[in-house]
DNA sequence: GTTAGCACTCTCAGTGATTGAGTGCTAATT
DNA sequence: AATTAGCACTCAATCACTGAGAGTGCTAAC
């Protein structure tokens, strides 16, 4: 179903259909649409034009004689070709500038939670940011730090000014010069590899190395997948999930239940968002689209931001029943603003 | 009001009122206590009890002519000295020990994050973690480690094993040698000292040695903040909250909102947890005295655990009502085990 | 001091009755 | 042929009312 087999007639009365269910959460009568909308039309035709859009599938009664309802296809329609896009009211932008950029360099962690209370607030949906997804970063520099008897920090520089840093546990044994060896033959063999080679076929290229000490080796390579791939609670932010009481589509307490066991469960989140192609701009996802157990009633919103080779993700999650045209233009200015800050 | 105070009666019967509120989460009756438990008395002797207890404020009713349900002031008293302490159950230990034990050492964040979880799992409430809090830590390394042409790692060894680091932005001509002698004049007035000291007083100790780079030392203190207190995010772990949904108490729909409001925050709850006396044992903080706006129906059991002469805390939060018995059980388990895997 | 008995209170679940929003269809109008 | 006015019909939501049930407080008897 595609906005060409629409008449203009049709693709008017949706969209001020969708537009005034998204303001009210209320079905839509056809009187309404004919009061309170310059359509030059009787209810009675609009009528007959909600009939034939229901037949299409874009939107459907909640109830024998109750107001018409956007179903997902409506708002993907409406998403993709009767949005009226809005550009980003100067006063928002200011704001998203002022409390994201104001502050110098900060951790990683902490941007990525600072943007995600951000965007909670400034849309009352859910923020939410996805970490870099260091796979596809360059190795420019590993270190070995000792810092105990038995410790062994391993730093890991990656393109773009990206640190990650793993303790290893190590035998007492190995002394200063095996340490000092061993991390010059990872460097000269792994740097200008991507972290996603080092996890598959990195250990490969260390096999016949002479200077390089097995054990260590080894252990290095056993903790090479927490240097690539962190605990959830890093990797995924999310922030506002009180935001959703408001919301009267989650009202129920069961279907809200069921969006709280979804965010909590995290691992579903992170790989929808990293399902997405590299590269890609910014990306809807409506209902039943978002294919998140519990989360049917809900849509997201997500772009990507870059810091060098690099991406990572932001983006907003909250009812199907959300302001797209304004949550977009938020997520996108809020992806750029964080590709310069990260880059810079 | 102390247990001295009441007969044995009156504690017998608050007891069995308690218990049985604590499982079925209604009104209690005399005629339901005098039926199902042995306490050889008629139902309008209970009656006669209870008005008395409700008259020192340890019990009240809903509304008139209904059953009786347990005040914060008689919770308390409850949990004081009329709980039958219950031993760990074997089969919930073992579960315990399977999930936070098996794996080898991992990161303290994993850990905590884990932790959470399964204490929310078997408690059904909010399984709550905070990480060590290393204020107290004391020094015994610091290492500078260049990571780029502008940026310099700094990694803190603290006793007990635990690694802090944090990235420095410095200016391009800050040389090897430079850095080098930075850091052994850091190691020498640094190490031996608490964190607490460096964060207050640290800069002072390098004041005048002249083999430290003055801009060097000062980027160094800038950051020492960001060493000890890391962002909430990475130091408060809440899991669970989707168990809420199950409570009766949290059918309403407001309450509820003011509690997930209240668990967003955060910094609250990482304040009410840190307050806490160091070396304290566990504590139980029943509705109203869980200082946190919003959770007033609350309750919080929580213990600590340690890693060397630092402490961090596990606990859980729940409603009011709940098997103060088991919790505690198993808090204090849990806070025994953590120690355990940070120590060894 | 304890208990049986009874009058009283208050919630809760169910039942109509009523209201009002909104539709679909038909016939009249342009 | 398209649009509109008019009307009968449907259904959710609200309200007042009712009876049942749970539980109390009090009094009088044990």
């Amino acid at each position: 179903m595609s906005f060409e087999n629409l008449s203009e007639r049709e693709q008017k009365i949706l969209r001020v259909l969708i537009d005034h269910y998204i303001s009210t959460a209320e079905p839509v009568g056809s009187r309404v649409l004919a009061n309170r909308y310059p359509l030059q039309l009787s209810s009675a035709t609009i009528r007959n034009t909600m009939q034939d859009l229901e037949e299409m599938g874009l939107i459907k009664q909640p109830y024998t004689s109750a107001g018409r309802v956007p179903t997902d296809e409506g708002y993907r329609l409406y998403v993709d070709s009767l949005i009226n896009p809005q550009p980003l009211p100067e006063e928002i932008a200011r704001q998203l500038r002022e409390q994201l950029m104001n502050r110098q360099k900060r951790a990683v962690e902490d941007i990525l939670g600072q943007t995600a209370h951000v965007l909670a607030q400034l849309t009352s949906q859910i923020g939410v940011t996805l970490a870099p997804s260091v796979d596809r970063g360059v190795i420019s520099r590993i270190e070995l730090v000792p810092v105990s008897e038995r410790r062994l920090l391993v730093v890991l520089g990656i393109h773009a000014g990206i640190v990650r840093t793993v303790l290893l546990e190590v035998s007492a044994d190995v002394d200063r010069k095996t340490i000092e060896d061993t991390q010059m033959a990872l460097n000269e063999r792994l740097a200008g590899q991507t972290l996603g080679t080092l996890k598959t076929n990195g250990a490969d290229r260390l096999r016949d190395d002479q200077r390089a000490d097995a054990r260590l080796v080894k252990v290095f390579f056993d903790a090479a997948n927490d240097l690539v791939q962190r605990p959830p609670g890093e990797t995924l932010h999310i922030d506002g999930t009180a935001n959703l009481f408001t919301q009267p589509e989650f009202t129920n307490h069961d279907v809200l239940s069921g969006v709280m066991r979804a965010l909590e469960e995290r691992l579903p989140i992170i790989q929808m968002l990293q399902s997405r192609g590299v590269g890609e701009g910014l990306i809807v996802s409506i209902g039943r689209e978002v294919k998140i157990q519990g989360a049917e009633g809900c849509s997201m919103v997500a772009a990507n931001y870059r810091v060098g080779r690099i991406e990572g993700t932001v983006g907003i999650m909250g009812p199907t029943r959300m302001e797209y045209a304004k949550v977009v233009s938020i997520v996108d200015y809020v992806a750029k603003l964080l590709s310069e800050q990260m880059e810079g």
